[in-house]
DNA sequence: GCCGTTTTCGGCCCGACTGTTTTCAGTCG
């Protein structure tokens, strides 16, 4: 049976609409701030918020309260919200195509589609374009030539990018702000500087980069970061800051900082926005209040050169960038309660690899021999599994007893490390797996995982993960959910029974390193962890250097507040194989 | 509209920059 399921996006621009409304119609600015609240917690969710709607589990979400608890009640029952309609009949529609463009908020949006009759959102745009071009809108009033040309831009670059705003991948963003300190390193006015952010708390993309720099002489620092040569525009500059564009597209902020007060500076530029909203509150509670400069106590400022001693001024314990979500960390913190998270120097093997065997480009050799180098106590092979369809049964065999033997003389001719024999199987269409029981039962662990049919209904895609996680001769499950960053949406199973089933067949749910991966994903992890499921992290290296992928599962695992004791490939051999189902 | 280790009423994060103004609104992070 086919569902029709709302996604979160579409719950976020209708969230998005109401607020631009509410902004031009003055309604009380508090109020408005709850709703700008309440999509910003939203939009860090990557669990269906028609999930927790089903599961009347939406007030557990700090930000949203009653009020729009009920709104979003209706949308989900009714596909609209009535009250919202009705004030929306009273704005030109067209004003919702602008509302986003840099520089055009709600009051701009609403200003330019009431002069200009912007009655339906498809030829806004255009007309938009045209209105600038000959030079109507700088006679508008709170407008000028200044800001129509810059609108004629953006209306421009809006046709051209279609609105695809770009994420980088981890690995690129690193290579970015690589590029930018060793430039930056070339200025002797620059004491440190640090890329915070998204990058910095290691979201799954990043959307720009976040610089503080602390100098004593601002302005040449500014100066020369205006010169970097990948610069193909300039957004903002001020004694203060620079805003710019890459060529590649990415945005750089950089912010200028005294050295004695660099550690609010980086807190400050760290985020998210929504973790520094609420430590604000919680400072203003006790008489203070936060800002990049430091802490205000009546009107003494207070200064502080790392982040260690602003958060001990607050009376919190460091908090790690990771957790900086608004996601209960100031509470957790407070209690001094906060995870003690996962490092990658806990990591003493990894299971999930590929040789040249399959689509992996190393040998198996080499493959071992790369994971010593990484320091492991252990590592798994496991390649896709060879299909019986086209070798047929007798040959499959062979390869597995082939493969068992040499892995066998591989672990008897030296002791630094221990080799396991898995498969990577698919979990197909039908809930069965792509290598029958009789050949499983010959090797150390099975890794299953959905690699095709990803569009199935709910019903279907919980069951395909239930019938494997209940496969007697199954240990993982690799990456869980399916997504591709930037590509694919997570799959949308029931996870509290995938959950359940894995914590109860003792099946371990893989946090895949591959960054475009990263699945689980860091919210799904927390909620895996609170229903009691082991987790492991694996590279699912393809190759030797791919070992190293491990650091982004770390992170992911990070973000998700798992301790080493949720980790089970942070155990010594010995324990790691009594944890594991192993045949 | 949301929220509570002072509170169920009365508060609500803080600052930089731009463009249009001549003291400030709007936008952004």
């Amino acid at each position: 049976m086919q569902e029709n399921r709302v996604s979160n996006k579409d719950v976020i621009v209708m969230l998005k609409e109401i607020l631009a409304a509410m902004e031009v119609k003055g309604y009380n600015s508090f109020r408005v701030r709850a709703y700008q609240n309440a999509i910003s917690v939203l939009e860090n969710l990557t669990v269906s918020i028609q999930d927790l709607w089903e599961n009347k589990r939406l007030g557990e979400i700090p930000g949203i309260g009653p009020g729009i608890e009920s709104h979003l009640n209706e949308f989900f029952t009714e596909g609209s919200v009535n009250e919202f309609e009705e004030i929306k009949k009273t704005l030109p529609e067209g004003m919702f195509s602008l509302i986003g463009l840099r520089g055009i908020g709600a009051k701009r949006a609403y200003k330019l589609a009431l002069a200009f009759k912007l009655d339906n959102r498809e030829d806004a745009l255009e007309k938009i374009k045209l209105a600038a071009e000959k030079g109507k809108i700088q006679v508008l009033e709170g407008f000028g030539e200044k800001m129509e040309k810059s609108i004629l831009e953006v209306v421009e670059e809006q046709k051209l990018t279609k609105n695809k705003k770009i994420r980088f991948l981890l690995p690129q963003a690193e290579e970015i702000v690589d590029r930018v300190k060793k430039y930056m390193s070339g200025c002797d006015s620059v004491i440190e500087l640090e890329a915070c952010g998204s990058f910095r708390r290691k979201n799954t993309t990043i959307g720009d980069l976040d610089i503080p720099i602390s100098t004593k002489e601002p302005q040449k620092v500014i100066n020369y970061f205006l010169d970097f040569p990948e610069i193909s525009e300039v957004l903002v500059v001020g004694d203060k800051k620079a805003s710019v564009i890459l060529k590649n597209e990415v945005q750089v902020d950089i912010r200028v900082s005294e050295p004695e007060s660099y550690g609010s500076m980086l807190q400050y530029f760290t985020g998210s926005k929504q973790h520094n909203i609420l430590l604000r509150s919680f400072a203003l509670n006790k008489g203070m209040s936060l800002s990049e400069y430091g802490i205000k106590k009546g009107s003494e400022l207070m200064e502080f050169p790392n982040e260690k001693v602003f958060y001990g001024q607050l009376g919190l314990p460091f908090i790690p960038p990771e957790l900086r979500n608004g996601n209960q960390e100031i509470e957790f913190a407070q209690k001094d309660k906060l995870p003690k998270l996962i490092e990658l120097s806990d990591i003493k093997g990894d299971i999930h690899s590929h040789t040249n065997f399959s689509d992996g480009v190393d040998t198996l050799e080499d493959m071992v021999e790369g994971a010593k180098r990484m320091g492991y106590e252990y590592i798994g092979i496991s390649d896709h599994a060879p299909s019986i369809q086209s070798r047929g049964l007798g040959t499959v065999l062979k390869i597995v007893s082939d493969t068992r033997k040499k892995i066998e003389e591989i672990n008897s001719s030296q002791s630094d490390i221990k080799v396991l024999y898995g498969y990577e199987v698919n979990i197909l269409v039908d809930n069965s797996l792509s290598l029958p029981d009789d050949i499983l039962k010959n090797l150390d662990y099975v890794i299953a995982g959905i690699h095709s049919g990803f569009s199935q209904d709910r019903e279907t895609v919980t069951q395909r993960l239930l019938s494997a996680i209940e496969n007697p001769y199954v240990s993982v499950i690799s990456h869980p959910s399916g997504r591709m960053l930037n590509e694919r949406d997570p799959a949308d199973p029931d996870w509290t029974k995938i959950f359940s089933a894995a914590r109860d067949n003792n099946v371990l749910l893989e946090i895949n390193s591959q960054p475009s991966r990263l699945d689980l994903p860091d919210d799904l992890i927390k909620m895996a962890i609170d229903w009691g499921v082991d987790l492991i992290i694996n590279s699912d290296a393809h190759s030797i250097s791919d070992l190293n992928f491990m650091k982004y599962g770390i992170y992911m695992a990070r973000r998700g507040w798992a301790e080493k004791k949720n980790i089970v490939n942070s155990l010594k051999y010995d324990e790691f194989v009594k944890k594991i189902k192993l045949m």
